[in-house]
DNA sequence: CACAAATGCGTGTTCGCACACAAATTTAAT
DNA sequence: ATTAAATTTGTGTGCGAACACGCATTTGTG
């Protein structure tokens, strides 16, 4: 005597497929797989059975017998170059081991971001394994595009993270809308500048030629003041920043806050607000406020101690997470994956950092 | 010739504990399930290994032979009643789905928040149910308290959300922490306020006797401005109001405000900011901001055209969500659950607002 | 028309675990 | 010592799908 669970009835097995349709359990196999060896007609009509009957396949079953492994590549700059990157690193590692359970495993591949050549050097290496999957953040545009090419040749799914490329699309983009992030920043600079006053958005340590995120962010920023007629009452200037020489950075600034009248507010498009906080400290200035991105330590320094009012979360972590969940999603689950995800805009500030925070068992959620 | 797969030597199955043992597969699984019938030592020996192999079950397999149900009971108010709550019904419901292959089902039990006799009948229904696990939101302090010992008894473990009891520990606590949250209005009010002026805390329709977490929200905004020697220059009031005559509500503003020097700030720490924002629009006040809480639709109306600046979200979808959650996590992954859970504080404007609305698309990620 | 190759399709085994049942062993009772 | 009872341990089957294998039938080729 059989016990038979209570949703039997609503439960529907290859075998239930395989008795409707007069055939055996390995033709409904074959079909579903598309292993060929089946005639034209009998595999339309199990297709047409299995649409009908509603057939979901049981995960616990296909997983269980099965030895299939899929491994995936991900490429990402190296964290010792900027800490921005521990986070997708750390997302990646934790969907890698939410999903080793299905066998999947994820290899690594970082790269100099400061080195063209390493970049190419590490996507060549990745492509030359052919994994079953690859997720990256393609910083270098022009480089990516043979690669692409490659991959989609391959037929190799490939989800892109933190920076688009809208060409050979990929199975999906995870990131934040930079143009809406700009807007936002411009309603948190407007909302704590009630009066009229001049803003500076300062593009620090990227090339904007290479960055259209920080043009969008730019763009959000003033579109901002222009859409709500604010623009004849606040002046927006911006500046193109680099670090790489300290004392003409800290000159820079002086001539430009020297040249500004009335400078209150400073909107840092990259993750490097804690550069003008520093200078700002320097200089004992306390009335210009900093709104920036990322939530890395020496932002989160002067997050804490009021320099920088708010700070733009990218979800970094989220990012890489998000990243291997599509690809699980698309190769293990089979699943339809949006080709756009936008992650949200979070606005942090001293009081509920600790949320956003990779606490380690702290959790995302998302709905 | 069977193929191996590549952590074959790594994965430990009941079998390489039986053969380890030197006893049956049948024995292992009486050890693992302490169904008893074992000799001590037998049991003891299996046990030590079990622990040096570093045995983790194998879910797929468990599931899939297996014809357990779990039945979880959801209790919490009737979203006709409170908007609020079509958000916890929404994340259960997709938690629901999330779990189903784990043949967990959820029953909800919705009562109308205002009539206590109704919650009582509810959760008398829900106990002779005898579920697995249950979530709640408690909203009746007293009322809830014999059924906490009631559960406990019957050792079914319960969750609590939105609204915590400390006492009879439940399995978890899901929500907000209250008072970070009042600190968070507070430094958003203070942004936004650069001046001195006076500042409102509006409890609209809840009695702060029986909402701990109201008085929180208080504390927290209060002690913001003390903490950061700015009590001098703002001055907080507080008032409770009650919409039950449209009139009086009104009037009591009215007063207020002509009472009120300088007010420029109201923080409203129900989800009733629509109520306040209604009434500044017919009054035709515009330079009264308004921070509150929760993404229903009236308070998203003015968010939208400006009457409320800033709405913190509760995540009230999480919070469903993540209390089925926790719920399987015990009863069906027999994992270890967080005895609390804070969701994160997010800042909403305008701006950000559509990433935390409830694409019926999006998902949840959790890291 | 013979015979091989290709194609169509069914059978049987496997995955790891749960659980029912059978078997073996020990203990108690006479 | 014999047998019954209680306890302990082993065996077998099912869960649903994947896939290897192989038999049967059709198609192709000379």
């Amino acid at each position: 005597m059989k016990k038979e669970r209570s949703q039997k009835n609503t439960i529907v097995r290859i075998k239930d497929i395989a008795l409707k349709a007069a055939v055996s359990t390995g033709t409904v196999d074959r079909v579903i797989h598309n292993r060929g060896r089946v005639a034209e007609d009998v595999k339309n009509r199990v297709l047409k059975i299995i649409k009908e009957l509603n057939y979901e396949p049981n995960l616990m079953a296909r997983m269980l017998g099965s030895k299939k492994e899929y491994h995936f590549a991900a490429l990402f700059p190296d964290h010792s170059y900027d800490a921005f990157w521990t986070a997708p690193k750390s997302g990646i590692e934790k969907a890698e081991q939410d999903f080793k359970q299905y066998n999947v495993f994820v290899e690594q591949y970082v790269f100099n971001p400061q080195d063209v050549k390493d970049y190419i050097k590490k996507a060549t290496e990745l492509t030359r394994k052919k994994p079953d999957g690859i997720l990256l953040s393609p910083i270098y545009y022009k480089e990516t595009l043979p690669f692409f090419e490659k991959w989609n040749a391959d037929n190799i799914p490939f989800v892109l993270f933190n920076t688009q490329i809208a060409d050979f699309d990929p199975l999906s983009y995870i990131g934040q809308d930079s143009y809406q992030s700009g807007l936002l920043a411009a309603k948190l600079a407007h909302y704590g500048n009630p009066d009229a006053c001049s803003m500076l958005i300062a593009h620090i340590d990227e090339k904007i030629s290479n960055a259209q995120h920080l043009v969008k962010k730019e763009q959000g920023f003033r579109n901002y003041f222009a859409q709500n007629n604010l623009d004849h009452k606040y002046k927006i200037l911006n500046v193109e920043l680099t670090r790489s020489s300290q004392s003409s950075f800290i000159k820079s600034l002086d001539t430009l806050i020297e040249n500004t009248f009335d400078l209150k507010q400073i909107f840092v498009t990259t993750s490097q607000a804690y550069d003008i906080a520093k200078y700002l400290e320097q200089r004992h200035i306390n009335h210009i406020k900093l709104i920036g991105y990322d939530l890395i330590p020496p932002n989160l320094h002067y997050l804490n101690n009021g320099a920088i009012s708010f700070l733009i979360n990218q979800n970094p972590k989220g990012q890489g997470y998000w990243g291997i969940y599509q690809l699980a999603e698309h190769l293990v689950f089979k699943k339809e994956v949006p080709i756009i995800k936008y992650l949200p805009l979070d606005v942090v500030t001293k009081e509920n950092l600790n949320y956003f925070l990779d606490e380690k068992d702290q959790v995302f959620i998302e709905i």
